[in-house]
DNA sequence: GTGAAAGCGCTAACAC
DNA sequence: GTGTTAGCGCTTTCAC
């Protein structure tokens, strides 16, 4: 069943099924509603493929995976797929081992299967994306600076993300906040420590090393880390954990030890996951659902900026008595 | 650029170009290499568009991914990816959300853009998937049973895969084996305890309640499930965790008590997630590789089973001590 | 071995 | 308003 099919039943010509199809005006009235009865009538839709050959588009956006896997890529994913839809575009996805061996580039972006593509791979080359951009398609790569602009990035801006936190506690008076780092040698972790310390430096407190404890980034080491923290003295007035994660363990911890939160200990994350609303944690948002919308837009040359870099947003709840 | 302009540089037909391009025989030798050689010169890629409306395929595979993730669906989804791409299949992704508010059947499976369907979400029901394979397409649907094989389906044998696991810590001898299970109302936590029951019972054992605590699959509650077990008197010889991240909680208290892993008290988890294998944790594998593969190959038609469950795979390591 | 020509199912000028 | 027709770029049958 195609367009000829249904402008026979219709008896009219497949021109104004197509018009009919593509709500275009200048049809009667009465012509539309018989050749929608007749569209209804016979279940039909028309062939996607067949319109992206002569509208020379296809619709499809690509999208390269990192191999492993943090939780945030999928959620960046869906708020893609959600501003995707909305525009009429598919998602066409696969992981970045795929992109590289079998030749992604020529078989996606040259054979014209995708429009645009958007690239998530930490690990990601300036050649690599030289590569890729060569086919004349669009390309956006996301979470990675390059010294230099070659190509459009998206980026949030983890410096001033932590920055905004710490110096909303100082604001608030707390005299001695301390930090619970992530591992000393991931990036994210050492750009909240950056701005940590910035906040400190433009309040007026000196940094206090032992004030300083590193974890990896998982809940068990948020509990150690405040225990090793209470071990070595008096703990801090306020406590800003580097991610929720670590910020619960933590929070385990003070509670067993009846600690207050925030009367005697104010606590702050960073990342607000799911689960962070339900213990009222204070914490900074990444603004996943607008980075998504950004990505898409980007890549469809909707926007043209070079580099985007969105800032984190301040989510105060109870956990930080502000 | 398109395969005329191809044929006129090379001095040939189009239809010869056709056949160089798709490796088919009967064209000379010679005839052959300088085709090749204009492709080449001229950086050539034929539309897939194209190619698949004169073949009135699409080479798309569609995907849906539940709404919540939890690294499971993206490793599963990393698989099929791989397993879709050595197949020359491309995956069109979008999350339960766009597929229910937007009309994803139709949009897709009816109007061509993909072959086929993997629907991979748990809360889907009886009444959704068969209004999706009344377009015609195959559709597949992992980690969810039904009463009726009405539509082809892929599940992991949960309960086979934990009574593997405490029988091998039964048949070693140990004569206590307790368990921390996940939330009572999760599916999953509850076929892992039916299999740690069926296998106390299957070795003569009998269910002692006491050896027996619910966690919530976070590390931190495998931390203070043993320490409860702990409180409540002698801990059992070996203990089974519902899933590794909560067998590491666990780990982390034993080894805080000074207790030895497996010489006083052994440790299993379930799911074996990246970090296992650094913690030397004897746990089950969910064969993730092997499901995307099966997956793919249903949605393609190319097996034909309607109820495929494929059964976890024991990981023996040091912290069992067998 | 190779080429001409007829599709694949749709869109969009242009004519009526 | 509606129909005719010429593509979109490729595959494939059938002559030669």
């Amino acid at each position: 069943m195609n367009i000829d099919d249904i402008a026979k039943l219709a008896g009219v010509s497949k021109a104004t099924v197509s018009r009919v199809l593509n709500h275009r005006p200048f049809v009667r009235e009465e012509t539309r509603e018989k050749v929608w009865q007749v569209i209804r009538d016979m279940g039909f839709s028309p062939s996607i493929i067949a319109r992206n050959l002569s509208l020379k588009k296809s619709q499809c956006i690509g999208v390269i995976l990192p191999e492993i896997e943090t939780g945030f890529y999928s959620e960046l994913l869906k708020s893609m797929d959600l501003e995707a839809t909305l525009r009429g575009y598919f998602l066409l996805v696969t992981f970045s081992h795929s992109a590289r061996e079998l030749g992604w580039g020529e078989k996606f972006l040259h054979s014209g299967m995708v429009e645009g593509l958007i690239v998530m791979m930490p690990e990601v080359s300036e050649v690599m994306i030289k590569n890729l951009m060569k086919w004349g398609r669009r390309v956006v790569v996301l979470n990675k600076k390059f010294s230099k602009p070659f190509v459009p990035t998206l980026n949030v801006d983890d410096v001033d993300a932590s920055y905004q936190l710490v110096s909303h506690l100082l604001q608030h008076g707390y005299e001695t906040v301390g930090i619970v780092t992530g591992p000393k040698e991931n990036f994210d972790s050492q750009e909240r420590l950056v701005g940590y310390m910035k906040a400190l430096l433009d309040h007026g407190k000196k940094f206090d090393p032992s004030l300083v404890e590193e974890g990896d980034f998982t809940e068990i080491s948020g509990y150690e880390a405040v225990e090793r923290m209470s071990g070595r003295g008096k703990l801090p007035r306020a406590i800003f954990f580097s991610n929720d994660a670590m910020a619960m363990g933590g929070i385990r911890w003070l509670e067993k030890k009846g600690i207050k939160i925030p009367e005697e200990v104010a606590v702050a994350g960073f990342d607000d996951v799911e689960l962070s609303k339900h213990l009222r944690l204070t914490t900074v948002r990444i603004p996943i659902k607008e980075m998504g919308k950004i990505a898409v837009e980007s890549v469809l040359g909707i926007r043209e900026e070079r580099e985007i870099i969105v800032k984190g947003e301040l989510v105060i709840r109870e956990s930080c008595g502000c």
